[in-house]
DNA sequence: CTCTCGCATTTCTGTGTCCG
DNA sequence: CGGACACAGAAATGCGAGAG
């Protein structure tokens, strides 16, 4: 555990492990959204589907249609342009318009924290592309008076990163993280994409999981077990514990807790967007 | 051209589920 | 406990074909 000097005082970093990332991909408009006929306004599932058997199999054969052709054209101009207000604007999730981002632009982030509002956030988890490998790391507050120096240098490694990668984020992680800054008067940082696994995962494996919290998520897809885990909703009080007694055995358990949803969550992104990531890290 | 009917799409409303 | 989103079902809107 390192411990980093800020202008609001100190917080600790933690190094956790590395590993080969899966194949990276060349940012630019991505075949499946191509052939979303359903970008284009007035195109439900049943018209889609009647234009695909008369041959319109793509956005490029739609630009002829008679009717849908102008509106197809607009789609394919933000396509081109990487225009990802038009694009979500005409229904693209952020999961899909993720070809136009280098995988070392994005970052992951799964957050810890004393209680669920009005809470302090104590550990913020990390994780990134580089060269070629996932590596994760965490920073710590070993008492609320670090939680702004901790949002410090979580903000200031965050700035090199242009979207992010988060479980449920977009409700709890983002939030959260924004509510504490406006309480320190810290600037809240502004990412071009947010994508968030729960929602897609759900929507992929809406027949096959039991549930969809990420433990159950993980083990079913990533095919690994995790051994003496701990619930999420024990956090708070294994928290709150390690700053009564000082003992930094109460809160291994939960760093430990937060790398591990790290790791999972890093290879579920692999396997969502390469297909990697099924062997054991 | 205008009116109406039937179907497809969009909008609205409500419910369930994750996050610590 | 709050908030974002998916999904489902109901209500409203829009479009095009056919008849007068």
């Amino acid at each position: 555990m390192l411990r980093l000097h800020t202008p609001y005082g100190e917080a600790c970093s933690i190094e956790g492990p590395s590993w080969p990332a899966g194949e990276a991909w060349r940012p630019g408009p991505s075949e499946s959204l191509l052939r979303q006929l359903q970008l284009v306004y007035g195109i439900g599932p049943h018209t889609e589907e009647r234009l695909r058997r008369e041959g319109f199999s793509d956005l490029v054969a739609l630009s002829r249609h008679p009717r849908f052709g102008a509106e197809a054209r607009k789609v394919l101009q933000a396509l081109e342009q990487g225009d990802l207000a038009a694009l979500r604007q005409a229904g693209a999730r952020d999961y899909e318009l993720l070809s136009y981002f280098d995988s070392a632009d994005l970052a992951v982030i799964d957050i810890e924290t004393a209680g669920f509002r009005g809470w302090p956030v104590f550990l913020i988890g990390l994780g990134w592309q580089e060269d070629g490998s996932w590596r994760v790391r965490q920073y710590f507050a070993r008492g609320f008076e670090e939680e702004k120096a901790l949002l410090y240098l979580a903000l200031d490694f965050l700035q090199r990163f242009s979207g992010l990668v988060s479980y449920n984020g977009r409700a709890f992680d983002e939030p959260f993280v924004a509510e504490r800054l406006t309480y320190h008067r810290l600037e809240r940082p502004h990412f071009l994409i947010h994508v968030d696994l729960y929602h897609e995962i759900r929507r992929l494996f809406r027949e096959e999981l039991p549930d969809f919290r990420l433990s159950t998520v993980a083990g079913h897809l990533l095919s690994c077990r995790r051994t003496a885990d701990i619930p999420g909703e024990r956090v708070p009080e294994l928290y709150l514990r390690y700053m009564a007694e000082g003992e930094e055995e109460s809160i291994m358990p939960v760093l430990r807790h937060n790398e591990a949803d790290m790791v999972d969550l890093c290879r579920l992104f692999d396997l969502l967007t390469t297909g990697a990531g099924r062997s054991v890290a």
